[in-house]
DNA sequence: GTCTATATTCAGATAGAC
DNA sequence: GTCTATCTGAATATAGAC
């Protein structure tokens, strides 16, 4: 990622950091020396340990409902909805591997009002995913299924994706990843 | 669960809190006044805050592992191998829902060496799916997937079983969750 | 098994000089 | 924006008396 300012390098580096030893394990003062400066330095870009969990944890909570509201809201079939919500998440994945991570692996360390807020949005975002299965099974293009099963089976079975990308510069073919994943939930293993 | 002496009273006490607050965020502290004793009486039961987690991560991840070479040892076809996987997880993760939160969450937090020695053991289990799956694959009862890619979405899709049971008595019914994923793992979500 | 007391270490955060 | 110095609190763990 370009980092145009101090401050987004230090964003940057602590993304990195609480992904390699995780958000507690993480201290301000393991930020200040990969920086190579003194830990008081660090409360010149936050305020707090915790704006920094919540700073990234909202902005990329964000951007996956802006584009689940846009597939929701377009006249596309549940199916070709469904392939697009996967597309999408795996292109944020493959992209910003660090930030999913974060979300997948963090947001049980933010603290209240934030914590609260943060679950209402997940919780949020699998009601709109059911929303989705219910059409579609409604009009057809879906099996009867249950859909509180499917909607955790189907969130679930991508949410990894970002493990793929976060480490090394993967060779996973996002494209290719895609056609997989999709395939799989449509059709299942069997022939 | 029944709990027959004070030390595993103390370590279901610690399983539940850890589960709460992750284990990080629980203190000896914590533990020791749900039990209503002092801190120092915690070292009564265990000589460290890891060894709660290491007992608890490595008792769990053996129950997995035996399992999944049972069924791999069995003549059964791939398909019906793969069945009695995703059956025996749902299974573990209904009856105990806070050891399999533990596996999912918590690993990150051993300290070397058991920490390599877990990440070895999960690595061991996803290859053996793997190789479930290649089987499967060879013998013509599953598609023609990518291995990998279909190891870590059908591992990923049931890792989050544990959380229909983990918090309230659920009125889920393990029986008809299992007759659901394995539904949307051999077929999908498409008619 | 229980307590009191304490050693040790370390965390987040702030004040204030340069 | 950088530093030194420091406050404050909290954590794991141990010693030793009852």
């Amino acid at each position: 990622m370009r980092v145009r300012t101090k401050r987004e390098e230090f964003l940057q580096v602590s993304l990195q950091l609480i992904h390699e030893k995780g958000f507690k394990a993480t201290t301000m003062r393991d930020i200040a020396e990969r920086m190579d400066f003194d830990v008081s330095n660090s409360y010149n870009y936050i305020k707090s340990k915790q704006d920094i969990l919540e700073l990234f944890l909202f902005r990329t909570s964000e951007e996956f409902h802006t584009t689940m509201d846009h597939i929701l809201d377009s006249s596309y079939p549940a199916d070709e909805k469904l392939k697009q919500v996967i597309s999408a998440h795996i292109q944020v994945a493959a992209r910003k591997p660090l930030e999913v991570a974060l979300m997948v692996n963090e947001w049980r360390n933010l603290k209240e009002p934030k914590y609260s807020e943060y679950v209402a949005l997940r919780s949020l975002y699998e009601k709109k995913m059911a929303k989705l299965l219910r059409e579609g099974v409604k009009s057809g293009v879906f099996a009867a299924l249950n859909v509180k099963i499917a909607t955790a089976v189907i969130l679930s079975s991508i949410r990894w994706v970002y493990d793929a990308y976060a480490d090394t510069k993967s060779n996973i073919n996002p494209i290719e990843l895609e056609r997989q994943i999709v395939s799989l939930v449509f059709d299942g293993v069997s022939h």
